[in-house]
DNA sequence: TGTACATCAGTGAACGCGCGTTCACTGATGTAC
DNA sequence: TGTACATCAGTGAACGCGCGTTCACTGATGTAC
């Protein structure tokens, strides 16, 4: 009940820094907006300090140029990537089978995170040479990551670290591609919502079968 | 020897008609070529109407806007995706195994159409809403022809045609995927266009171990 | 607490530029006789 | 073949607009004493 909010706390509201930071946020809602409808590279400096509420100079502030601002938003985009993993990682084994909990935490993270997952999609191949190579990376970065994770499941836990960093690009792959329906997925369709994971159940199936097969190959 | 040119064929030439093709032709390499390094949202009529060497109102003779030399560019990049498809087809058993020329074929028709295929990749997500409209349209197109192919191969002879669907795309995808590589993939760098193909060939025999597999389920 | 000065996030005017689109035109190709 | 007229692909000037970037500025927040 006392617990008063210290001075510095309630002083930080007003304070220079958290008012350039509340911008900063701002800028980038404002262009992760705009480039939701138009696309990240046709979006332009005026549109995005117009919808934040600055002018455009104020924008000079905050970063060098547009690039610059595009690689932030990279850098938010894959925040909430990896969040999804850690969520998926320490849910509580609700499903008796894994890919269906995969199949619900993606479409359900996705469907909250449209914008980011849009993001990565959409300039992965046509943003500028600086964001579509930051973004290339982290999915780089991602699949071996979940290759780590993968590598300690039966059948691919005698793998060689290639082979399960196949099988990990393969599982990402199509992860980005169904991300990529769900994100244009029209709002209120529980229908199309319903058909994009079991599509996206039924080819981790056929993958993993292909797991157990290579492994007695190889194994 | 006498086979001289009929004289229709000499003064197509010159034709009305024979010009403004090859005006045509030239603003949809000036568009192609200008897409690949800056994608084509970002590219203007005039860039286009100076590359192709006219003056920015002849554009208008051939192209109501630039939307619409957009989407004549998604035509022209499946057609030649449809032909290397052929190409596989008729492709003479010179190869042990058919992954293996997939592989081959693969990687040689899109280092010989990158721009094309360079098209399809950057504007599948980003384009403006009718050329994306337009190449997701001819992508599913494009896997129900696989999928009829795929059909009469062993195994998948007996699957329900959903099935056979469902591995068309997952084999589809990872094609796009593995030509975004090769696209993206500097002049003569012999080993890299080696690491490629053999990926592409691993991931392939890794799904179609799922195929076997799956077959023996539900077969 | 009060005063005097420093900092700096955001302002607003101004610039030159490339853009898409309009319009009246030119002159080579095409057609009728 | 030669002439007179029609067609129409491509021209060139002009327009208003939004763009990125510069610059000197303002006034609230921060700091030293």
């Amino acid at each position: 009940m006392s617990g008063s909010p210290s001075p510095s706390a309630a002083r930080a509201d007003t304070s220079r820094q958290a008012q350039k930071e509340r911008t900063r946020e701002a800028i980038l809602a404002a262009a992760l907006e705009l480039s939701q409808t138009q696309g990240f590279a046709q979006t332009s400096l005026r549109q995005v300090a117009r919808q934040a509420g600055v002018v455009p100079t104020a924008f000079y502030r905050h970063f060098a140029a547009m690039d610059e601002l595009g690689l932030a938003l990279v850098e938010q985009s894959f925040g909430t990537l990896r969040a999804m993993i850690r969520d998926a990682q320490r849910d509580p084994e609700t499903f008796a089978d894994i890919i269906d909990a995969s199949a619900e935490i993606l479409v359900r993270v996705v469907k909250q995170n449209k914008a980011h997952f849009g993001f990565v999609a959409r300039e992965r191949n046509s943003g500028s040479e600086a964001v579509r190579q930051a973004i290339q990376r982290e999915l780089e970065l991602f699949i071996s990551e979940l290759a780590v994770v993968l590598a300690r499941l039966p059948h691919l836990d005698t793998w060689s670290a290639e082979d399960v960093k196949l099988a990990s690009g393969l599982f990402v792959r199509n992860m980005v591609y169904r991300a990529e329906q769900v994100v244009q997925m029209p709002d209120g369709r529980p229908d199309l919502e319903e058909e994009i994971k079991r599509k996206a159940r039924r080819e981790m199936r056929l993958i993993v079968l292909g797991f157990e097969k290579w492994d007695s190959h190889s194994g």
